[in-house]
DNA sequence: CTAATATAGTTAGACATCAAATTAAAGGAG
DNA sequence: CTCCTTTAATTTGATGTCTAACTATATTAG
């Protein structure tokens, strides 16, 4: 089988990829701060907040239940906040708090050295190259799952 | 820093692609099944075992500790087989049996089909393509790394 | 031979993740 | 207005994963 189909050993190396960068990048990120818990701040500084955790689990494509675990997290940190929303009884709205932004900072300064360092063992050519082929590849899955959320 | 690091949208990328089809290979195979059990199993029949849990724990660049669990509910299911080395006092040996012989046959007749409506859905110049790219990086990504086991 | 170091595995504690079940609120059908 | 269904979020229990600390055995230095 994973000799027949190409497909599987894709799989296999962007699953042994994905392991191993998420390590990488945790091991120099401030303590006890995870990839999860930094994207959610980056996202909420990017596209600015706030937003209900329904949205962050779409937007990450995890489920409820995840994102609302990782952000019990950050809002025990201080990193977040959590308000009810005023206009649906059922939903939250959460938006990044002054030390978040901090920290997001910290993360981005910890972590962008390295990143710059591993760009350079890999030739640009090819990082350019594999971008839209792996975007591909994550719509055709998404296309065909089974909405989580 | 999203917007200005390539290497960065690929790690996100590949995340999320890792991510999707671990879930969706689950969700077809046999109850109880996880990736990683399969993943071993498989590795058993085609290299032939006995292996010894590092071993194991190099091919797929996990932790001991987490080799070690695994292993462990592989053992309590009896797909599995472990022997002290004779040998070395300290090693062990991992072997398949025949009910996890019959399991990892069960897991891929599961998934193949899944696998290969997939794979339609993905034109072969673009997996072909793929592939030498994602092994480069990986090879880049365990070059550099601070060797775990 | 003994002491220091290295190696194989396990255990403990944390986090992210999922599925399934639960709670609470909103919306729709009569 | 009441009942049923849908939606937002949480909780529970499981798995895989990591790091750090620990045990036991093997190897190496003196």
């Amino acid at each position: 089988m994973t000799d027949h189909l190409p497909l599987f050993r894709i799989f296999n190396e962007i699953g042994i990829i994905a392991q191993l960068s998420q390590t990488r990048f945790e091991a120099v990120m401030p303590a006890g701060m995870t990839l999860a818990q930094f994207t959610i701040l980056n996202h909420l500084v990017r596209l600015g907040g706030p937003k209900s955790p329904l949205t962050l689990a779409r937007a990450f494509q995890v489920t409820k239940a995840t994102m609302s675990s990782t952000l019990g997290r950050l809002e025990a940190k201080g990193l977040i906040w959590v308000t009810p929303d005023p206009d649906d009884g059922r939903a939250k709205r959460v938006d990044i708090t002054d030390t978040g932004r901090v920290m997001r900072e910290r993360c981005i300064s910890a972590v962008t050295p390295h990143l710059e360092q591993m760009g350079q063992l890999q030739d640009m050519p090819t990082q350019e190259a594999l971008l839209p082929l792996l975007i591909r590849m994550r719509e055709t899955l998404d296309i065909d799952r089974n909405g989580r959320n």
